[in-house]
DNA sequence: ACTCAACCGGAACACCGCTCCGCTTGTCAA
DNA sequence: TTGACAAGCGGAGCGGTGTTCCGGTTGAGT
């Protein structure tokens, strides 16, 4: 039979922690590019350490973003059962476009991530799609929403929206706008 | 008084040509992030011989795309003069997002430089920005598109349309549709 | 033929992602 | 307690990048 894989050792975890705290740091300053020896250096470990803990820069995005995606997929539900179907679903997407845009370069990373199950990105943004699918297809059982859009669509546009958003601070300021002018496309003719 | 300027030297012209004929190549291989090592190396040119001619690497991506920029405002006039507002204004948005497509990583390139005037593609952007501003105010003016939409609004979308379509193969397919929702958010209610 | 500005090529520097391997350390059995 | 060994560690090293800089070359005007 397998042996029982060991606990995790203190020293490894203590380690892991210090790259998250640092990864944290450097990639609310710098974006999803940071350097990721510079990430090694703050976190004073070394390069193969922060490797063998992440072996991809996906792996250690993942870690940062898993609990904010946990509460998201969460909150979808929360508002499924507490709010109209077209105002859970608006509610939702607003929250996930600001979630998008936590990190510079992160909308790119996720979208990309949609389309590669290799990616440790994918799941996270599995759960998102699915998760606004469900508040998507409330809303078009009521004839709120086209029928024509897709849990797909709905994520590429959100992602596409945070995207605008991180591009430059005028933009930014534009966004609420530019949220409402693109949901507004998503409703069906009255 | 000032001495005019001495005309540019042949072997200097020929080798910006290469230089231009081999990044066109290149970056429509691999993108707007292809090396400049490689262009110069397919080039047959020293790399202090492309930083010469194109100091930046914006600088090289206006020079292989100045035409095509230039067309597409000159399309406008020509959409302005004969098709019916609406029609111009999404026809010819429609031929910007397909030319902002050309090459990988090019609509993050240009919604950048729109609020760069150091940028080389300032100019080009800002040219657009106003080309396709035209066109909407007069579908606004018409009552066809919601006056509180901004010639930067659109310039935004088109490139984050622009964006999603190069993000994946699969969102391309979509990107029509896309185009279709978001441009359905513009038009005034009925 | 001479001069000199214009032009050229590529070495050099600092940084990057990533791999690999010799050394250290925690753990557990004897 | 001690020894052995898996697990973990750090960083040198490789091949790549953007960018600067400068000694040599070349074309054009006198």
């Amino acid at each position: 039979m397998p042996t029982e894989p060991r606990a995790i050792r203190p020293d490894a975890r203590r380690n892991r922690d210090r790259i998250l705290v640092a990864a944290a740091a450097l990639v609310a300053e710098q974006g999803t590019q940071a350097s990721l020896r510079d990430v090694a250096r703050r976190a004073e470990v070394g390069l193969g350490t922060l490797y063998r803990h992440f072996p991809t820069r996906e792996d250690l995005l993942a870690a940062l973003l898993g609990r904010r995606f946990e509460e998201l997929a969460e909150r979808a539900d929360a508002l499924a059962a507490t709010a109209p179907p077209e105002r859970a679903l608006t509610d939702w997407l607003h929250e996930f476009t600001l979630g998008a845009a936590a990190f510079h370069g992160l909308p790119a990373a996720l979208l990309a991530a949609l389309h590669d199950p290799d990616s440790a990105l994918h799941a996270s943004c599995d759960r998102m799609r699915t998760a606004g699918g469900r508040l998507l297809a409330a809303a078009q059982q009521g004839g709120l929403i086209r029928p024509d859009v897709t849990p797909v669509d709905l994520f590429a546009l959100a992602n596409a929206l945070s995207w605008i958003a991180d591009q430059a601070p005028t933009l930014a300021e534009r966004s609420d706008h530019l949220f409402d002018l693109v949901l507004d496309g998503l409703r069906a003719r009255g």
